[in-house]
DNA sequence: TGATCTTTTAACCAGTTGGTCAGAAAACCC
DNA sequence: GGGTTTTCTGACCAACTGGTTAAAAGATCA
């Protein structure tokens, strides 16, 4: 008996095995959402027969909601380390940079991510409420701050946070249109998008000489 | 027999269900995506039986083929006003105001093309690099003309049309989450949206003093 | 009113889905 | 090597899925 949450000490093989099938259904999840996808696929992406994958996981829901515990805390580390301290446009860019970081090489997580807001967030919403909106909260009073001390010009830090957000996780979620309409110039998204946003931000965030 | 696309009359009744059934299906698919969306769904959400809905359908397929070709005439009509003879700030504003006023009126059409991209983009690729692709050319084009004559600030038409298009849908798709985020000032949020995008594209597009 | 055409339903079907279980096959340990 | 534990598999199940069909119910119109 290995079912996962159970037993503490794991042989190689379990460990192996429940990594093998947490990225292959980070892979599945993250394209057909919850509902769409089915255990079958995920077996057959990480290489395993259906009741073998069952040996290692009680169900569908149990692998869905592990991929979603372990996403937050790697989706929040950004934000984390925006520091008050710091210089504050060089801060909000740096934040842009990691984000779009993220976006870059874990694109998987992005999408699983929106998928599940996108259905309205039925099996993340005690994270979004609690340790996400705390984290927003904490950073944007630090952005207001910023801004009433003319340190940066004024600025609804939510709606800048929200704007950040999107024109970031866009180049993982929205992938398959920016790619096609890019098309040659689209190897390069990644940089050109970095100096886009950086310009972008950096004017906004320019207190306007008065 | 009805059957949808054979028949060139149709009756009172036929054009009632029919609108029925594609209002239903627009919020199921748009919440679940195709492959987690069930026809019983949506027959429920219309308040048929899923014969009957069968009577006005040739079958699942077809309701979602239907629905996104009519989405993408609704979706380019912003894009398509954005007139390369009117002044170029005032115009590029004016299109993010239309786009956001999309999210706010049809955010369920804004999350059903999100769902579709999500997934790679399956069942609307051809329209995305044909009509799509060539609209943005032409509006990128008209964008970058201004922008070398120096009437408003150098940028990458593409990634300012990709920014555009992120922070005004965002408050459609990730609207479960924008929601609690802002809770009691939520009501306000497409307000308060508009107010902080146009800020903040005017700020980027505003030549600078030379 | 009754004949005709449209709309709706119950019953059904084959394939898929999430999940179980007994036992076979490997791996591990002495 | 032999015994024990872990890992894996084929066969199975009930519920659900997309879809069909024949016939009932309702609308329409002369």
């Amino acid at each position: 008996m290995a079912r996962s949450a159970a037993s503490k000490t794991q042989t190689r093989i379990q460990r192996e095995k429940t990594e093998l099938i947490m990225t292959a259904a980070l892979e599945v999840f993250a394209t057909f959402g919850y509902r769409g996808s089915t255990i079958d696929q995920i077996a057959t992406e990480a290489g395993l027969s259906k009741p073998n994958l069952l040996y290692y996981f009680d169900g569908k829901q149990e692998i869905h909601t592990r991929l979603l515990e372990h996403l937050l805390d790697r989706w929040l580390a950004p934000l984390k380390s925006l520091d008050a301290k710091g210089e504050p446009i060089d801060e909000i860019t740096a934040y842009v940079m990691r984000k779009l970081e993220m976006a870059r090489d874990f694109p998987r997580e992005s999408r699983l991510f929106a998928n599940e807001i996108l259905q309205g967030a039925p099996r993340i919403m005690e994270q979004i409420s609690g340790p996400l909106k705390s984290l927003v909260d904490e950073k944007a009073a630090v952005i207001k701050s910023w801004s009433d001390a003319g340190l940066i010009a004024p600025i609804d830090p939510y709606h800048l946070i929200f704007s950040i957000w999107a024109t970031t996780q866009h180049y993982a979620d929205f992938d398959a249109q920016v790619s096609v309409i890019l098309d040659h110039r689209a190897a390069s998204r990644f940089e050109d998008a970095a100096m886009h946003l950086s310009e972008m931000f950096r004017r906004q965030l320019r207190p306007s000489a008065t």
